[in-house]
DNA sequence: GCGGTATGCCTAA
DNA sequence: TAGGCCTACCGCG
C-alpha cells in the first residue's frame, strides 16, 4: 500500500547513526519531514532542504507506531520518525538510505508505470504486453514492466480477468491489456482506501475475526478452494513466488483472441 | 514454544 | 536457482 500522509511536525534521527555523515540526524539536529512520495513500492521520505531517504519495505519492512514517550530504539531500528505525540520506528526494510537526486532519478527510470499514480502512462505497459512472450504472471511481478503490483494483486487480477498466469503476454489483445490496467487502478485504490488488500465484493455480515476478514478478501490468493466456483486452487512457483490459480475459472490460452 | 511461511528483491554462483 | 535479509503470524499440539 502507498503511504500518502506526512505529519509536518514529524522529525527524524537515525538510532544507528547510519545517516550521520549526511547530517540527517543527531537527535539534537532533528529535521522536518516535508512529504512522502510513493512510486510503485519505492517510498521517498523528503525532509527539509530536499534531503531524501529512499525506503523499500520489501517483505519484512514495517513501521511500528509508539505513543510517546516511545521506548528506546532497538538494534534493528533503521529509521525513527518522531512526532509530538507518536513515534514511528522502521525495521526490516530492503532499502533505507539517503539518496541524491541523481540516485532517485535512477530508481524512477528503472520502474514501469504505477497504476496508483495520477498521470501514470500505461503505454509502456501495453507495449511490453504486446510483444513479450514472458508469462503474464511473471510480467506482473516485474517492476520494470508495471510497478506496485505484488503477489496478491497478481493472483487476483488474473483471476478476475479469467487469465492463466502462464499465458504469454502477447496472447493478450489490446482490450485485455487495457482492462488489466484499469482493473489494477481500481483494485489498488480500493486497497489504499480500505488500508488492506480486498478484491472480493462486500459481505453482508462482518467477519468476526481478523483471520476470517483476510480469508474472505481474495478469490484465489491464499485459498484452497476458489471463492468463485469452489474448485481446487492450484499453486506453483512463478518468478520465485507462489502463483495461485483456479484452472476452472482461468483456463490456459495459447493464442491471442481477436 | 517451534517451525514453516510470507503483500520483496538483491546478490552470488 | 539458492541464500540472505528480518519480523510477524499461523498451525500444530
Amino acid at each position: 500500500l502507498h503511504v500518502c500522509t506526512a505529519n509536518p511536525a514529524t522529525t527524524s534521527f537515525s538510532p544507528q547513526g547510519k545517516f550521520e555523515s549526511a547530517e540527517l540526524v543527531a537527535p539534537s539536529a532533528r529535521i522536518k519531514l516535508a512529504r512522502i512520495e510513493a512510486y510503485g513500492k519505492h517510498l521517498f521520505y523528503v525532509f527539509a532542504r530536499g534531503r531524501t531517504v529512499h525506503v523499500h519495505l520489501g517483505l519484512f519492512g514495517r513501521f511500528k507506531k509508539h505513543k510517546n514517550p516511545a521506548p528506546s530504539p532497538r538494534e534493528t531500528t533503521r529509521m525513527r520518525l518522531e512526532g509530538d505525540k507518536v513515534t514511528f520506528d522502521l525495521s526490516g526494510p530492503t532499502a533505507c538510505a539517503l539518496v541524491t537526486p541523481k540516485e532517485k532519478a535512477a530508481i524512477l527510470a528503472r520502474i514501469g508505470p504505477d497504476p496508483l499514480r495520477a498521470g501514470a502512462d500505461p503505454e509502456a505497459f501495453y507495449a511490453h504486453v504486446a510483444k513479450s512472450k514472458m508469462p503474464i504472471g511473471a510480467a506482473l511481478l516485474d517492476q520494470s514492466v508495471i510497478s506496485g503490483v505484488g503477489n496478491v494483486y497478481r493472483a487476483e487480477v488474473l483471476h478476475l480477468l479469467t487469465l492463466h498466469p502462464s499465458m504469454a503476454c502477447n496472447a493478450m489483445n489490446r482490450a485485455e491489456a487495457e482492462a488489466m490496467w484499469h482493473l489494477l487502478v481500481g483494485l489498488l485504490k480500493r486497497g489504499v482506501k480500505e488500508k488492506r488488500i480486498v478484491t472480493t465484493q462486500g459481505l453482508d455480515v462482518a467477519p468476526k475475526s481478523k483471520r476470517l476478514l483476510r480469508k474472505e478478501s481474495t478469490h484465489v490468493y491464499g485459498q484452497s478452494a476458489c471463492r468463485s466456483c469452489g474448485g481446487d486452487v492450484q499453486r506453483f512457483v512463478q518468478r520465485a513466488r507462489t502463483a495461485w490459480v483456479c484452472p476452472n475459472c482461468q483456463p490456459f490460452r495459447a493464442r491471442r483472441e481477436p
